[in-house]
DNA sequence: CTTCAGGTACGATTCAAGTCGTACCTGAAA
DNA sequence: TTTCAGGTACGACTTGAATCGTACCTGAAG
């Protein structure tokens, strides 16, 4: 019933190198821009965040944004939830989530 | 005599995602976080950071630097300058300077 | 049990990025 | 002028990352 916690490193262990790597990525951003936008910090499904990529691609970014330290991944067996490691990020890397609110969200290119 | 400013963007086009990806690479941070410590903004001289890399692609990671808005190159014909854009990071994305402090230097990982 | 949706594992492909070799340019100094 | 160090341009190589196809796993609902 509860979901397990898959791994991702200590607080004080997160790599910046790692962090900028995994926020490079557009969809990456994406997820964690809308993560960082809800104050509430709920948890949420992995597809509720309508990435237009397939679901092989979407778990290879949320085990990027885990690996880096950024999200908890809750694994329920056959669904998957997110939750943002705001107090963990906050700590490390003051004002980080703060930097993703300063980018409009859906700034594709059009065209 | 005087050099002249290679162009980049403007301070209010700066792009989150262009900034991230410069940063995710070891020897671009390393350069940024030299400059970002030297609170005088001095202008400094390219072969001043000690890169392990060649010149050729030093040449590439300053320019990486410079599209994305971090820095601005000063051609000298025969010799560079580059100076860091502290006042329209922190204009644009407050706080992103500081991150780089959190981070210890040449925090390469040995063996 | 079967069915079904969500997710993963593995491999293959494609593309972007980091790197360097060769050649060339630039300005200062001899 | 020549020489020299710093820097660039272009091309090539190599590695890593993003993407997806196929197959398989997991738990819930019939």
């Amino acid at each position: 019933m509860a979901g397990k916690n898959l791994v991702g490193p200590e607080a004080d262990a997160l790599d910046l190198g790692a962090v900028f790597r995994a926020l490079a990525d557009e969809h990456r951003r994406s997820v964690l821009t809308q993560l960082a936008t809800d104050r509430d910090d709920n948890e949420r499904g992995c597809n509720s965040f309508d990435l237009p990529i397939s679901k092989q691609t979407q778990t290879h970014h949320f085990r990027v944004l885990r690996e880096a330290g950024l999200i908890d991944e809750i694994d329920y067996g056959n669904r998957k939830g997110v939750r943002l490691r705001r107090a963990d990020i906050e700590k490390r890397f003051p004002g980080l989530l703060a930097l993703l609110g300063a980018e409009p969200p859906g700034d594709t290119a059009p065209g």
